[in-house]
DNA sequence: ATTACTATTAGGTCATTCCCCTATTTGAAG
DNA sequence: CTTCAAATAGGGGAATGACCTAATAGTAAT
């Protein structure tokens, strides 16, 4: 057999890292080289061990998978990264997609689902969560239906900042101050974040920002 | 060596799961027995299997960890039960161990403190996680200087069930009228909530929740 | 029994926030 | 150039929140 291919695992719970070590491990055919507990710490874990492929969790408290997808992605273009997400939705799949993720896997996947997902991620395909996949073709369709195919970027930049303040419990007030703005605008950012996701309450943006990784529970 | 000791694994995310399955049986001296996604599942395993031990996370989405402790105390009160928590928080380390828990880790800890804890707890000892362990005596110490040890049970059933509504995103009149209760008694809850949880926003709310297993992500 | 405390209910008042609509400016895409 | 999205912000009424007070019922302790 070959060389095995070099892992680097990231993931910000401990005991959730060491179950995913032991079960790539038990494959036989993979080595984890490093392990990392922040997005913010994966590039220098990169240089130190060239890695074959890299693993990454979305939700993390310091600098989100997405984040890190972007970083990795500027400094090694082939490099592939594979990405957990904890919960059922596609929000971000596009996103990570865009930003040249190779794989998008649900954390409740089955273990073949990791191994499928290597084998198909070191061959330079892309690898996505079938459950995931039939949300994105169905999202997909529904735009095509809608007349335009706009493949929104779901939140422009300042709604995704004020969401995050939003959902980490600051008020309209308190938003406004903070970035120097007046009340009123906080206000229309509000309204239209929670027009596009279709949300109606702040009980559930703070869900969908903690689900995204835009900020941590 | 001795027959291996059989273990009942339960957490709702099945790449988690199978993690933790893999780290144990490196071990070479546990058997997963059987695998639950949800606290409602786990009196039919432990009937099936018998196992000595059992590993419960407390958020999962049907039945949460510590609401299948009650269970499993009721019919298996020697069984140890080992509670996995996703945040560094000791909130409900009290009533975990009130119910008889025989362990309290998070899944941020390493993975030798999973080993200590198996240790422990099949000696019918009780093992706490360092960090947890820490907060729990300022805890108890802080209650110690305020005259009365007050170990008082967080929420009443009437709190926790608004809180619930509440982190699921309906407003207070909704649930007023859900309840046949005034507007007027649904604030006053939910101020008596913040009040105790010394919390003032609604977003620290929705996490508290989700936290605690009183609803999910 | 009597006391004391908790849980649950609810009103009043005033401040804040939300909701719905409209509007200006700037920058990028075409 | 023109068109559209993003970011900014105001008005006005409705809804909600914070803060205070208080009654009733039930339970625990003496």
């Amino acid at each position: 057999m070959a060389e095995k291919k070099k892992v680097v695992l990231v993931d910000d719970h401990h005991l959730v890292r060491a179950g995913l070590r032991a079960l790539l491990e038990d494959l036989n055919y993979y080595e984890v080289v490093a392990e990392g507990a922040d997005g913010s710490e994966v590039l220098a874990l990169i240089e130190k061990t060239n890695p074959d492929v890299v693993i990454l969790d979305i939700a993390m408290k310091i600098k989100s998978g997405l984040d890190a997808l972007i970083d990795i992605k500027a400094l090694y273009p082939t490099l592939p990264v594979i990405l957990l997400t904890m919960h059922n939705t596609s929000d971000y799949l596009q996103t990570a997609i865009e930003r040249g993720a190779s794989a998008y896997l649900l954390k409740d996947s089955a273990e073949v689902e990791l191994e499928l997902a290597l084998n198909a991620v070191l061959k330079n395909e892309i690898y996505i969560s079938p459950k995931l996949s039939e949300q994105l073709l169905e999202t997909l369709n529904a735009d095509r239906k809608s007349e335009k195919v706009i493949v929104s970027k779901v939140l422009t930049p300042r709604q995704t900042e004020i969401l995050k303040m939003l959902a980490d419990g600051k008020g309209t007030k308190e938003i406004a101050f903070d970035l120097g703005l007046s009340v009123k605008t906080i206000e229309s950012h509000r309204s239209q974040i929670m027009e596009r996701l279709q949300i109606r309450d702040l009980a559930s943006l703070v869900r969908f920002a903690i689900k995204n990784g835009v900020t941590t529970l």
